[in-house]
DNA sequence: ATAGGGTTAG
């Protein structure tokens, strides 16, 4: 872990203001001159590289085409001289001009640069977070930054959200033998948690523990949220209890995450605790933290509850932010509480906050949610007017509000409006029209839909095959019913759970009781749970055809998995039990409804 | 850093 001093000397030396740093140049070297008068010569010469250092500086920040002019400007100067390139790069503030005169210099024949002079621009651009610069730079030419300006580069990358390169550099360090910092490490390990990598960060925990880097309270917080980004949210949890117990208390990030996670879970306990915890600990939930919790509970159906710890929040002074007021104001729409969410509208515009695209999408979706389809186009009308309504998001909120009300026109108009416009349509866009277009009993157009997103390349769900399957079981089409069931599974998508009772009930209308049949052992094969109508569709259907044997097994799973024997499948069996007058059966039967 | 549309519902 220990740097190398003279790399960090280096920096340091870097480092020092311009000024002092050309004053240590001249007494290294005036000690060359070995007398009184060339010192001074010397010392001349620095004032004259200075001022000069000074004027070109100031030329190429405010001339805009300098490149052009800069040679006659200064006639008698030499400008290949390579030390004049890290004197330009240490008065000049701003790196990206340093680079471009770099590349001037570079376009002058006669020119090569000298590794101290490159270390000093790349150090400049890494600093200035130029990363893009900064690779493009060091890939135009051949020079092995110092150790440490390779540490501050990768931690710059990371910053910048370029991890792989960052991790590719990381290697090149390991290559010639040198031990990253932590801060380095937790960089890396920072990056690739943003970038969603969480493989590279245990790739990355497995070498610091192998080259033995003593992990810190960042390095844990990294864990922590790559943890919950793979939803092992306990893991986590457990990892982070470790810590607490040692004294070592990451930063609100890994907490919130974690809160995040157990809302998923409806683990509210733990959120609970999780709360209390910070509080022990001097972490104070912060605005993150209470928007995890009301925005967790609000989607776990726990609406009610959001509410008032969003009113508690604010009773003990904490400002909501844009952000708060705007999942506050979604979590009542869900709820259909359209009157607190206006009421938070305009609390939040008083308050200053404006609403953006994402508090007119919440509601509008409110005002479709309780058939109010006039305010719900006011409002999108307003969005629009506020430069809002161009976004997929948009368009899809509204498309899905007007199917949901057999606004079919309408919805295509918006939907034929995107492609005018040149607002990409995606997955959600289309299975909202086909769901709209299957409810009307359009299937073909429906269909229509479902190819042309196919065509458009477009990865579709279930829910874009689900409708369709749906109608056409309804109307007993059960060939393309399967065709689409067997294009969907062939795709590697996973068909939703009442998707299997829409197949069943489809065959039973049919009178296919056997096929039905078949369906439902693969369900019930796979651990799905069918629902009530489709084993009493069943059972009604085999009755028909008189396997009885095989109702009553259906009839004997059914009760197993916890339906009720409604009266009139019970009223149609005995009917059929007894036209048959089996004993064996009836006792059967008698067993079954012993356990009902 | 944080929020939105997404399977199902009347």
């Amino acid at each position: 872990m220990a740097r190398p001093s003279s790399s960090s000397s280096v920096i340091s030396f870097l480092r020092q203001n311009p000024n002092s740093r050309i004053r240590n140049l001249g007494v290294v070297s005036g000690n060359q001159y070995g007398d009184v008068e060339g010192a001074h010569q010397h010392t001349q010469q620095q004032q004259h590289l200075e001022e000069i250092v000074k004027r070109v500086s100031d030329i190429t920040r405010t001339r805009p085409r300098w490149e052009q002019t800069l040679l006659s400007d200064f006639p008698s100067f030499n400008f290949l001289d390579p030390t004049f390139l890290s004197h330009f790069v240490e008065h000049q503030k701003n790196a990206l001009i340093s680079l471009r005169f770099f590349h001037w210099l570079s376009s002058q024949s006669g020119f090569s640069p000298d590794s101290s002079s490159c270390n000093v621009l790349f150090d400049a651009l890494v600093e200035a977070g130029a990363c893009n610069a900064a690779k493009s730079f060091l890939d135009s030419t051949n020079f092995n930054p110092k150790p440490a300006s390779l540490e501050a580069y990768i931690r710059c990358l990371c910053k910048g959200g370029l991890v792989e390169e960052a991790i590719s550099v990381f290697g090149q360090l390991k290559g010639i033998g040198v031990c990253a910092s932590i801060a380095t490490w937790n960089s890396v390990l920072r990056g690739s948690v943003r970038a969603g990598r969480i493989d590279f960060v245990w790739e990355l925990y497995g070498e610091m523990v192998e080259s033995s880097v003593v992990a810190d309270v960042h390095t844990v917080g990294y864990l922590v949220q790559a943890f919950c980004d793979e939803n092992r949210i306990s893991d986590g949890h457990n990892l982070l209890r470790r810590v607490l117990e040692d004294g070592v208390v990451p930063r609100n990030a890994a907490f919130n995450k974690l809160i995040s996670g157990f809302c998923k879970d409806k683990a509210y306990g733990r959120v609970s605790d999780l709360l209390h915890s910070m509080i022990a600990r001097n972490r104070a939930p912060d605005i993150f933290t209470y928007q995890e919790v009301v925005n967790g509970l609000c989607k776990g159906g726990k609406g009610p509850e959001g509410f008032r710890v969003f009113k508690d929040l604010k009773d003990r002074g904490y400002a909501p932010d844009r952000v708060m007021y705007t999942t506050m104001i979604h979590g009542l729409c869900r709820m259909k509480w359209l009157g607190d969410a206006r009421k938070l509208w305009f609390e939040m515009i008083q308050k200053g906050f404006l609403p953006n695209e994402y508090t007119y999408n919440a509601m509008i979706h409110g005002y479709f949610k309780i058939g109010n389809l006039e305010e719900a186009w006011k409002m999108y009308r307003e969005m629009c007017d506020k430069g809002y309504g161009e976004k997929t998001v948009s368009y899809n909120v509204m498309i899905k509000g007007l199917c949901s009300h057999g606004k079919i026109k309408e919805a295509h108009d918006l939907f034929e409006e995107m492609s005018h416009k040149g607002i990409l349509r995606n997955h959600i866009t289309y299975n909202a029209l086909v769901r709209g277009f299957c409810k009307e009993g359009k299937i073909v157009e429906g269909a229509n839909l479902l190819y042309e997103l196919l065509d458009q390349g477009i990865q579709p769900s279930a829910a874009s095959y689900a409708p369709l399957i749906d109608k056409l079981c309804q109307e007993g089409d059960m060939q393309n019913a399967k065709i689409l069931w067997d294009d969907m599974q062939n795709r590697g998508m996973e068909p939703a759970v009442c998707t299997h009772d829409f197949m069943i009930t489809g065959f039973c209308k049919q009178g296919c009781a056997m096929e039905g049949m078949e369906w439902l052992t693969t369900m019930l094969r796979s651990k799905l749970r069918p629902q009530k109508k489709s084993f009493e569709s069943l059972i009604q259907c085999l009755s028909q055809i008189d396997r009885l044997d095989d109702a009553l097994l259906v009839l004997d799973s059914m009760l197993k998995i916890g339906f009720r024997l409604s009266i009139s499948i019970c009223n149609s069996l005995v009917t059929k039990l007894c036209e048959k007058n089996s004993l064996p059966v009836e006792t059967y039967l008698g067993k079954i409804l012993e356990r009902n």
